[in-house]
DNA sequence: ACTTTTGCTTAACGCTGTTAAATGATTTAA
DNA sequence: TTAAATCATTTAACAGCGTTAAGCAAAAGT
């Protein structure tokens, strides 16, 4: 039953439609214009149909969290891939991690709750959510060079370049109008801070 | 007609009212929760009375965001007062903005679209919004200690504490599970880091 | 040919923000 | 004192929301 198959594949670009539909309406017209019957509209078919792929509205937003930290996840390592220093490879990571903001300024909201909510504990019902603080880990342990690094040394450094990194971008994306240079300048120095400090802490051990 | 002033002072009280109902229902239901018909349920009215006190939602949650700007911008001033060194007082004050955040959770995330957003733009609408930038910029431009620092120089500075601080803070409120420790330890350090480069930038001059 | 399943729509429920009309009390004017 | 006007408040309604149940028509299975 060779149709069985193509109906699967049917359904599957069905749901695709749906996630694609959801986030161009969220694109054109914001957050709170997302709604179930838009989403019909634009895949041509009637509110109802789209329980049949999705729990709920919040189980679309959930996906598209998961849609966001993939894409993410892929931009980190291939940042990461164009370096072999770790410190060179750290600061093309978060230059990378705030490129994506701004290239997906939308999934970035829902992912990191930036005017918007997906309400549901993200780290407990989305693993792919850890994925970020995974891939930095590495690059930090890597930089601090030394024998035992604790979970807690490796998380703190992580915590502090992350705080400033989503404080700028969730800043930027509320109250665009600091200007490019501004955003420029705290974003390296911030992150060059950082870095130097894994650095000197790394000589005096 | 001392009655006209009886009548003004109960349409203050209900209007009050209605604030204080909101925040409530917030603090105990979270933001997704606030409706109007709720509002009028525990003001004891029906819904529509409340569109003689406010033009529609937005309105209200303008004016807890306004009331939420003012108890911040109070906490600054008192947390400057404490001190005289411009150094502690920047310390301080952030302290206070913290603070702030964790003491009124609801009203930052309106202030700062966590979770949340009040949709209008702030800056334009709400000149109370300027007031955290004006009172740090003061203690910044006097630590500086520079004949005339660039209205640049001096931004510079605020928008570096305060990513840090926001994006700690956010952090926070979405996935509360970091230690008290690293955040007094992030948060400390970053603090200390800033004021210490603007210190050192004074000497080099 | 008859029954079951599938795909989809229509209709409905209870909720939302908001507005217009109706009601009833109070104040003002004659 | 009574009639008119104003005020405070409510009820009813509209359009939209997320979501579910019922219905229907076409396809599939027997």
């Amino acid at each position: 039953m060779a149709s069985k198959e193509r109906i699967q594949r049917l359904k599957d670009e069905t749901r695709a439609n749906i996630l694609d539909a959801s986030l161009q309406i969220v694109k054109e017209e914001g957050w709170q214009a997302l709604s179930m019957r838009k989403i019909a509209d634009v895949i041509e078919y009637t509110a109802p149909i789209i329980y049949e792929y999705f729990a709920n509205k919040e189980a679309i937003l959930l996906e598209l969290t998961r849609r966001g930290f993939l894409i993410l996840s892929k931009d980190l390592q291939e940042a990461r891939a164009k370096h072999r220093l770790p410190a060179k490879q750290l600061e093309a990571m978060w230059l990378a991690y705030w490129n994506f903001a701004f290239a997906n300024k939308e999934l970035y909201q829902v992912m990191f709750g930036v005017e918007m909510n997906c309400c549901c504990d993200l780290v407990a019902t989305l693993p792919e959510s850890e994925s970020p603080y995974t891939q930095f880990s590495e690059v930090i342990i890597e930089l601090m060079d030394i024998e035992n690094p604790t979970k807690d040394m490796v998380c703190l450094k992580y915590y502090t370049f992350w705080s400033v990194v989503h404080g700028l971008i969730s800043i930027n994306i509320l109250r665009r109008g600091y200007s490019d240079e501004m955003n420029r300048q705290v974003l390296t120095d911030a992150i060059c801070g950082v870095i130097k400090s894994i650095e000197q802490e790394k000589v005096s051990v």
